[in-house]
DNA sequence: TTGTGTTTTTTGTTGCAACAAAATGATGAC
DNA sequence: GTCATCATTTTGTTGCAACAAAAAACACAA
């Protein structure tokens, strides 16, 4: 007899395990720029800084790095990656097939309250731009990215899309200043709202991949300006 | 029977650490179908069976389970999974995704040779399937479909797609005799060829998806009359 | 300054024992 | 038989020491 199928990292359950609290905490570090592009981590370090032994500190590195978060610099050597040009190419071109699924898909499942948790969620964009703060803008960009994704109903697909941010997430965030424009991305925001609104997932996903190509755009913009210097 | 293959992206890595080797073996089991959905895994088991200590043991399971490929049954519990309709449903959306973009970006760099030796691997699955020998069929499907992956020169999407693969593995083969009809999917595996040999991007990318949408309606019927008994 | 060979330090991995918690098996009541 | 309860066994996780290998620091020559 088949047992019951139960999924842990889906339930939104808090996870004792210490490796998993290691993981997440450096998910947020990554993804709220703590780190920047070549730096260096080490399993005893990072177990000190948390303040447990080796294992779960190992189990964190060594699962950033499966997912891409990290990249092998040297046989014992994990850093930040540094994204190329082809490696960004790529990803983007990943994000659009897959974000672009979540939103056509998001759709259907649209509701009034979602469409007014998202209006808000721009605003908030928008006064941290306003007022300089960058990595709050990045911030509220990614909640209200996903937020959408969410709707899809789609569990393997939003943590495919996660890994896929996390990869990029670093670099995006040392650009970030050079990056920032005021109103990027209203535009695009704006109308995904929209079609959130009228339940049209062609529309959505047209605003969503605009989103991702003008992002796109800018950050090998400012990549090559800063590769300039 | 066929050979074992190492997949292009770590074709070159001499990783010597027995987690990986431990990983490795594990990922090829389950694509051959050595095991079923439901049956468990545990550390020391593993451990025993490859003649080495727990941690690397733990490190294989671990990092299959965050991939997708096992999945808790319990806290301490990890078992093949069970694939739901659900589950099904969304990973075809996103193999349609990502291995249309693969196949799209495939044809531009197609070569005679490439031609050639996917119409080889063609007629391996055609005497296969001839011979009832339907674990060798499956292997070189899934032969044929990463040889035109590789094409596309994007190591990322490459491995994300091997973890979708990875994902319904086992369930793919343990339903695969009553899956397996004779020619099935020739027909879009020689559309894909003749793409490539035009480097028709839209045109592979189309029997591609062709070829997915095939296999799930096969699998979701093949899994309603097992269902049914 | 730059390069090169050498020494010292740091590093990831592995195996293993201890522990708490979960899974399993046994027992008994209804 | 069915279900609940308890005892036993199995399990994953954690911390840690040992080890080989890599990285860093150093010394010295050109």
């Amino acid at each position: 007899m088949p047992a019951v199928e139960r999924d842990a990292h889906d339930a939104g359950k808090q996870s004792a395990r210490l490796g998993d609290i290691a993981y997440e905490k450096m998910k947020e570090r990554l993804i709220r720029g703590t780190f920047g592009p070549g730096d260096k981590l080490t399993v005893r370090a990072l177990a000190e800084t948390l303040g447990v032994s080796s294992t779960p500190a190992r189990d964190a590195i060594n699962r950033l790095t499966y997912e891409g978060a990290l990249v092998y610099a040297g046989p014992k050597t994990v850093i930040v990656p540094f994204i190329s040009p082809q490696d960004l190419e790529e990803i983007t071109l990943m994000r659009l097939a897959l974000e672009g699924l979540a939103a056509d898909r998001a759709a259907a499942n649209a509701t009034s309250e979602v469409v007014l948790e998202l209006e808000k969620l721009q605003s908030q964009i928008n006064d941290a731009l306003d007022s300089a703060r960058f990595t709050d803008a990045l911030w509220w960009n990614k909640e209200f990215h996903f937020s959408i994704y969410r709707l899809s109903g789609m569990p393997h697909l939003l943590t495919m899309i996660e890994t896929l941010w996390l990869r990029i997430g670093a670099s995006f965030n040392d650009l970030y200043p050079e990056f920032a424009e005021k109103k990027y991305g209203v535009h695009n925001h704006l109308a995904a709202i929209e079609g959130l609104a009228e339940r049209d997932g062609a529309s959505v996903r047209a605003a969503i991949e605009s989103d991702i190509r003008d992002g796109h755009r800018r950050l090998k913009k400012a990549n090559r300006e800063r590769s300039a210097k």
